[in-house]
RNA sequence: GGGCGAAUGGCGGAACUGGUAGACGCGCACGACUCAAAAUCGUGUUUCGCAAGAAGUGAGAGUUCGAUUCUCUCUUCGCCCA
């Protein structure tokens, strides 16, 4: 017999659908429509095993809808904007594009390999302006709907690199690449208005019922909708200013209040521009990172003013007002009023400066009020030495009814406050799609005319070390236009605009004049099932709903709001991690197995220390590499493996023992193949008791429930437990049509997950008829006979095979027979007897 | 600190709305083939016990005729937010 030359099998295939343009899609409205979609990569090189994992899921999915007759939409682009690129530039010397470009075409190659059901004649990449032009587009219109603005904020700033760091990349209050410790610094940046869309955003979550409860609770949480109320305080020793309006959302605990802080921007630093003193706490305020998490562990800090602050519930008590470094200008008012004893931060502070620490809440009514030592207590209770408030349950009846008391006495209103704030999408990088806006000789920004489109990036022979290099391009930056001088917008776009709308674009990929067709994206759009990582459960999604609610904003043509109407998370590829006696990393193409023990491969008396399995990661150098997988073990191997250890949802282990045996499966399945082969070309005209045709009914049943449920790696399972079958099953005799008719339809349910080797075998077989899922007959499911369990008292005592729905006197009569359960029974009083029918009976003595 | 989730053999994991716990794979053991090994094929494999049998899904309670599944408390781990 043959092996099976898995190189040769998987090369003719992928040919065969590349040239038959087998997965090219049109837009047929006659069909049913089935968008797929997982989340393009990032060309950085060569494709990992996490590409692997989310392509081969996405590909049995989109597989599995294409047999069953939906028009299927299943592109392929790349996310070929970003910092690894501009980095590798750098340190290389070359053109960005062309590294670029190099990758797309690795990767391309390698994704054909798996055997991937993809239409790449709608291939996009967001690094050409083909594609940036309409993003261009885009923003200009945004801009005209008033959803862009430009303003000054705080950024990370990274003295060394000069740049701009993301919230998560700034680790320990220090730069992820330089390590240079980050500084607050206020640039003027453009921003998309996200949180006008904060209701629709945290509404539209209700609606995505196929998404992960896990990824709604966390955007939900992010947007971060809360109840609060603003309230005045009246200031009793100033001139100057009448009140400060604090937002808190526990305005039940004014009662504890000690003290007012207020942010070093809030307007009333005004009035300190001259005092030497505040300018130095100002700025050291400017050495604390911008996240909440930086600001809740530093060190609370205050400049105290002379201003007195009188509690608006109780005229006769006053506290004093600061300024203070946890108290941030974009959130709420930039003031809030400290309650130490029910505040950790606000604590801290108290602390420090020796306020008073008022604790108004008890655990019981009319208790006394919880004690408070260095712990500020922030749970529920009972509202104390609260005057008219005492004894309210806190929180639940105690915030409404301060508010209700405030608004009616003009002390304050009810406000809601969202935790989302607007996106910041400049960014000071030359590798992205420039901003389409230019500036006049006064500073004020105009949008680029829509004729000067796309606004391109200059070609750079050296991209400076630091900085931003478009910012030196003088020839580029300095255009004029009807006869007057502007400069370019240097900042370009943050990357996670380019892969906001690109599920979008694959509706439409070669249209010029506008982003996508309208009818075209009403025809694909939702996406029905995107896949990808987790890890983009917050920023990546929201944006793209908002960026989908955006573009509809005013123009209400679209007939969906949610861009993707399934999601489904993956987990990561992980695998065991190995050091050597120094303790370093040591990857495993450098380790063998002798005698149980992993040793080095060049000196074998070189032991290595096997660690936890993690995620694969190249600095843990606990990586295996999927091209020498593909060429050692074959794409359908590969594919096989990677869906058959575990749920797609959880993390799965890359293991040797498990691609050699998922290998030497398709040989085996090779080799059964031959076998049926033979036995399909033999007349045989007696049929010996069919159990093929049940089997093949049920089959087809269960892979499609697995299917639909995600449970590839149970769809496996099922996958071997067919091998054993066929191979016991064949020594049978069928005739040729039983065995035949039986076989194609085994094989096509097992197309999506093995694509190669299976339609070598219809091609064999000379399969001639159409590839579509094949229906299942409900009468095959029902079992003639079926084992009832025989519980006494509870604990299972034996098993009875009794006809399918046999009554409980039935079931009763047989076990009466059966000496080895009736024995439990014996002369005992049978009290009670449960049964259920077809499944069990429980004799209670 | 808050939210969400998880915990099942030596390992990865199955088990539909409560009804045969451990499917399938890995590993391991034994056997066949072989001078031998590899490969391949076959058999077995939760634990204790020679057996009959008993125990058993992180720990403890509860609901139920019956709990891996539902409820409560706790422990550990993971993720997100702080």
């Amino acid at each position: 017999m043959d092996r099976y030359n898995f190189k040769e099998v998987e090369k003719y295939w992928q040919t065969f659908w590349e040239t038959n343009h087998t997965f090219k899609t049109k837009l047929d409205k006659n069909k049913k429509k089935f968008y797929c979609l997982e989340m393009f990569p990032y060309p950085s090189g060569k494709i990992h095993m996490g590409h692997v994992r989310n392509y081969t899921i996405g590909d049995v999915l989109a597989r599995y809808k294409i047999l069953s007759g939906f028009n299927v939409l299943h592109p392929m682009g790349w996310d070929s904007f970003g910092m690894p690129a501009e980095n590798a530039a750098r340190q290389n010397n070359l053109d960005p594009r062309v590294w670029t470009e190099s990758n797309i075409k690795v990767m391309k190659k390698q994704l054909k390999q798996l055997g991937l059901s993809i239409d790449w004649d709608r291939e996009i990449s967001t690094c050409k302006p083909e594609y940036y032009k309409h993003q261009q587009e885009f923003f200009l219109e945004l801009y005209d709907k008033g959803l862009v603005y430009r303003k000054q904020q705080y950024v990370n700033w990274d003295p060394v690199d000069q740049t701009v760091l993301a919230n998560e990349q700034v680790i320990d209050g220090k730069g992820w690449r330089s390590g240079a410790l980050v500084e607050r610094r206020k640039l003027n940046q453009w921003f998309f208005n996200i949180t006008k869309f904060s209701n629709e955003l945290l509404e539209g979550l209700e609606k995505l019922d196929d998404w992960p409860n896990k990824v709604k609770v966390m955007q939900k949480n992010w947007v971060g909708k809360s109840l609060g109320c603003e309230v005045k305080f009246k200031i009793k020793n100033s001139k100057d200013i009448d009140e400060i309006k604090c937002f808190t959302t526990r305005p039940d605990t004014l009662f504890g209040m000690s003290f007012l802080a207020l942010s070093v921007d809030h307007p009333i630093s005004k009035f300190y521009e001259n005092n030497e003193k505040f300018n130095t706490f100002k700025k050291d305020c400017s050495t604390t990172g911008t996240t909440e998490e930086a600001i809740a562990n530093a060190e609370k800090i205050g400049f105290k003013t002379n201003l007195i602050a009188i509690n608006p519930l109780d005229k006769n008590k006053t506290v004093p007002v600061y300024f203070a470094n946890f108290v941030l200008m974009d959130y709420g008012l930039g003031a809030v009023f400290g309650c130490p004893a029910h505040d950790q931060r606000d604590l801290d502070f108290a602390l420090k400066y020796n306020l008073e620490v008022k604790s108004v809440i008890s655990d019981k009514i009319d208790g006394d009020a919880i004690e408070i030592n260095d712990k500020a207590y922030a749970g529920s209770g009972y509202l104390t030495n609260s005057s008219f408030l005492n004894n309210l349950k806190c929180p639940e009846k105690s915030i409404l009814k301060t508010i209700e008391h405030l608004e009616k006495n003009n002390l304050g209103e009810k406000k809601i406050n969202f935790r989302l704030k607007d996106w910041g999408i400049s960014r000071q990088r030359y590798w992205g799609c420039p901003i389409p806006i230019m500036y006049d000789k006064t500073g004020k920004p105009c949008k680029v005319p829509k004729e000067m489109l796309p606004v391109t990036l200059p070609i750079v022979n050296k991209l400076e070390a630091t900085g931003n290099s478009l910012d030196k391009e003088d020839a580029w930056k300095n255009i004029s236009y009807n006869g007057q001088k502007y400069t370019r917008e240097t900042d370009t776009l943050d990357t996670f605009v380019d892969s906001s709308w690109y599920f979008l674009r694959f509706c439409s990929p070669h249209k010029i004049d506008y982003g996508f067709d309208i009818d075209e994206a009403k025809y694909w759009m939702p996406v029905d099932q995107y896949i990808g990582g987790v890890e983009h459960a917050i920023l990546h999604l929201l944006y793209s709903r908002f960026f989908v609610k955006a573009l509809d904003y005013k123009n209400k043509e679209f007939n969906f709001n949610e861009p993707f109407r399934g999601l489904f998370t993956q987990g990561m590829v992980c695998h065991e991690t190995y050091k050597n006696e120094m303790g370093e990393w040591v990857n495993p193409e450098e380790i063998e197995s002798i005698n149980g023990e992993k040793v080095l491969k060049k000196n074998n008396s070189i032991k290595i220390k096997i660690g936890p399995s993690e995620s694969m990661s190249k600095s843990k150098k606990n990586t295996v590499d999927p091209q020498k997988i593909i060429n050692e073990y074959g794409s359908d191997a590969a594919r096989l493996f990677i869906l058959s250890d575990s749920p797609p949802e959880k993390d799965v282990q890359w293991s040797d023992e498990g691609i050699i045996s998922a290998h030497k499966f398709i040989q085996k399945f090779w080799n059964l193949h031959q076998k049926i082969k033979v036995e399909i070309s033999k007349e045989h005209s007696k049929n010996e008791e069919d159990k093929i045709t049940k089997y093949t009914n049920r089959f087809i049943k269960k892979i499609g429930d697995a299917l639909n449920n995600f449970s590839y790696n149970v769809m496996v399972a099922y996958l071997y437990e067919l091998y054993t079958f066929l191979s016991k099953e064949i020594n049978k005799i069928y005739t040729k049509e039983t065995l035949s008719e039986n076989y194609y339809k085994l094989l096509i349910t097992i197309t999506p997950i093995i694509p190669h080797i299976t339609n070598e075998c219809l091609k064999e077989l000379n399969f001639k008829q159409e590839i579509k899922w094949p229906e299942f007959d409900e009468k095959f499911l029902i079992e003639e006979f079926t084992n009832i369990v025989v519980q006494i008292n509870g604990k299972k005592r034996g098993l009875i095979k009794a006809k399918i729905n046999s009554n409980e006197e039935v079931i009763f009569s047989l076990i009466k027979k059966e000496k080895n359960i009736y024995k439990y029974i014996g002369k005992n009083e049978i009290r009670k007897k449960i049964f259920i029918q077809n499944k069990l009976i429980n004799i209670i003595i």
